[in-house]
DNA sequence: GCCCAGGGGGCTC
DNA sequence: GAGCCCCATGGG
């Protein structure tokens, strides 16, 4: 299993090229633009934060402190606005409450603690929390998400209806604790779910994987 | 008009 | 624990 996802890996690279996800500088931003782009493209995402950003809004004083509704006014283009409005003043005032205002001390905690922290947080689940660990906090913890399921099932490496923590722990077993490793494999899977592994089409002509993708030569 | 995007919470059984 | 609904924009 090691050398198939490792090797899936170094395919994925050599047919793509590195994707620089999430290269911004500002943990904040990044932690906001986790929670945003639940359910969402990322090109959304870019709106709400420009928005955030004009309104001068990109910062834990400055969420906690605005009125709910106007938060969610800056960040409608991530659909479900009014639930993530909440959940951005929840994340502030967590931080708040457990870490003084002070977003590194969550950040700099060690992995699985930091992860707990996060869970603990309404709003923030399994991917979103790992998300956080692994692009704000520069941490390793494998992003599970619906296009790593869909990519790994079509290549027969996984069953698809394993539980996230699962799937994770499988990953992060398999797959040596590299932050950047972490990021780019991520990055990858995703552009190559978009790619070839579309939802509703099982065939993937041209698919990059296709000496072991069952897609292909099945029509499955 | 229809599909679907880098999910999570809450409820039911 | 699985299965379902809710949330509710915008681009192709």
């Amino acid at each position: 299993m090691t050398q198939d996802l490792m090797s899936t890996y170094r395919r994925l690279l050599a047919s793509y090229g590195p994707q620089h996800w999430w290269p911004g500088p500002d943990p904040l931003e990044i932690v906001i633009g986790a929670i945003l782009t639940q359910a969402v493209a990322w090109r959304n995402v870019e709106k709400a934060i420009t928005s955030l950003k004009q309104a001068r809004l990109l910062s834990l004083e400055a969420i906690a402190s605005v009125p709910t509704e106007e938060l969610a006014r800056h960040i409608r283009p991530t659909i479900y606005y009014n639930q993530k409005a909440r959940k951005l003043k929840d994340f502030s005032m967590f931080i708040k409450r457990e870490h003084q205002g002070n977003l590194d001390g969550l950040l700099a905690l060690p992995v699985e603690t930091m992860r707990r922290q996060l869970l603990q947080i309404r709003g923030i689940g399994d991917e979103t929390a790992d998300s956080i660990i692994l692009y704000a906090a520069n941490k390793p913890s494998f992003v599970i998400d619906s296009y790593t399921r869909r990519v790994f099932k079509r290549l027969g490496l996984i069953d698809g209806s394993e539980h996230y923590l699962a799937l994770r722990t499988l990953f992060m077993k398999e797959i040596p604790r590299d932050v950047k490793l972490y990021n780019e494999y991520h990055a990858l899977i995703v552009h190559h779910a978009k790619e070839y592994c579309l939802l509703n089409s099982p065939i993937c002509l041209g698919c990059p994987l296709e000496q072991t993708c069952p897609g292909v030569s099945t029509g499955r």
